[in-house]
DNA sequence: CAGTGGTCTAGACCACCGC
DNA sequence: CGGTGGTCTAGACCACTGC
């Protein structure tokens, strides 16, 4: 037997349908919430949750006192930046296999730039993690990581330590990364690292630096992401916020 | 009088104040929604109203069966990306004042790129409109904008056609752009709008190929926007997905 | 098992919009 | 003014979590 799913759920379900089908025209006006209420059995609240899904994912406008419309459908965007994925799941999602990847961990003194972001002392140790991606034979990501030893705990295990960061924090330490703070630049041709990238003629170069945060918004990771965007594409899907 | 605001709203600042007075410490649960709700005086459901509305914000955590919790404060981010601003707002949040910009608007026929992006015939006529900002003297933005002449329809007017082009969409066309996908790269340095940005050695360009849609999400405008990366700084805040 | 959040209802009143 | 969406209630039952 299958779980049945709420009924606002089932409901947003089959005014997508509805909608896919071409039963309600873009741009038309919906019948009111409660003949709509009545026409699917459930009361004018429910059908309103239903609806303020379909509001959120942009698939209707809501107007008060007027309607509510049917906006045509939005192409889905290719791992969208405001969504936060693992390097190796984008790789895998640029239709690339992941290669060799060279790692390097070391126990450093914390700086002051890390210490800001990361909220810990000056000074203190951080493990940085330095890796290079390959797909084809060629190096398509470089990626520094620093995660200070004091939220590792009695957790730190060299030997595991690979892979996904983000798999290794939630199944060795128990933290899952739920957020990130990004900003997004363009390096310089003179930055080392992103020397290690620069290829071919055509190829540019995508700095990403980012403060991850657990479920509670404590800073567990910075991190700096070279990504070559002759493979790689970022996309954001902007909204006007009133 | 100040006009009332809806309670779910006003138990929602109650609960920020709270937090942000460390009435509820980062990281603890708050005492049950039935609780809550009896303490401000409201139903369950319009207290609950109100916890959405943190856990949006990322200001609590809910977890079903075991409680809600109150998380660290995010920092607000500059200019976040995933919202939708004009060129202009975003040059004066960089506390710049905007200088003199030239402009140049023709006529000219649909190329393919543009025609698959705005969904309008090839070689029909489009209103492009290019133009250079600058700040202290120097540039700072590029853009080039790609609007159909028949989305325009009647209103289209040379004279009125500068300064914001929102505005212009809105108060003389009546549409309002509320959403853009953007796809964010690194030009080549040989691409010629680029150069025009690169004065000073440590100059870097970001460019945003922007297609903006009206509320009921049809294609109205495609845009090139280089920015300068030394002057401005682009930021998103990524969040899982379940 | 007890306690928590998740869903749902039927009805009420209000605020806004266009005519 | 009539019709629309926005808010609110009091109570109900369910599903999940941790002990």
């Amino acid at each position: 037997m299958k779980k049945e799913k709420p009924s606002y759920l089932y409901v947003k379900d089959e005014l997508v349908k509805k909608i896919e089908n071409g039963d309600f025209e873009v741009g038309s006006k919906l019948p009111s919430e409660i003949k709509m209420a009545k026409y699917f059995n459930v009361s004018r609240e429910t059908f309103r949750s239903a609806v303020k899904k379909l509001e959120q994912e942009g698939k209707v406008v809501v107007k008060r006192g007027v309607g509510t419309f049917v906006s045509s459908p939005l192409s889905t965007i290719p791992s969208s930046l405001e969504n936060l994925w693992s390097i190796g799941s984008l790789i895998r999602s640029a239709g690339l296999k992941e290669g060799e990847h060279r790692e390097s961990i070391t126990t450093v003194p914390c700086k002051k730039e890390w210490s800001e972001k990361l909220s810990c002392e000056p000074q203190s140790e951080v493990i940085k993690h330095e890796r290079i991606r390959t797909a084809d034979g060629e190096p398509v990501v470089y990626s520094i990581n620093f995660l200070p030893k004091k939220v590792l705990g009695a957790f730190f295990n060299n030997e595991n330590f690979s892979g996904s960061l983000l798999n290794y924090l939630k199944s060795n330490c128990g933290i899952s990364i739920v957020r990130a703070d990004t900003e997004l630049s363009v390096p310089l041709h003179t930055d080392k690292y992103c020397q290690k990238l620069l290829i071919h003629p055509s190829t540019t170069v995508v700095l990403l630096k980012q403060l991850h945060y657990d479920e509670i918004n404590r800073p567990i990771l910075y991190s700096y992401d070279y990504l070559r965007n002759d493979v790689f594409k970022f996309w954001i899907r902007r909204t006007l916020t009133n």
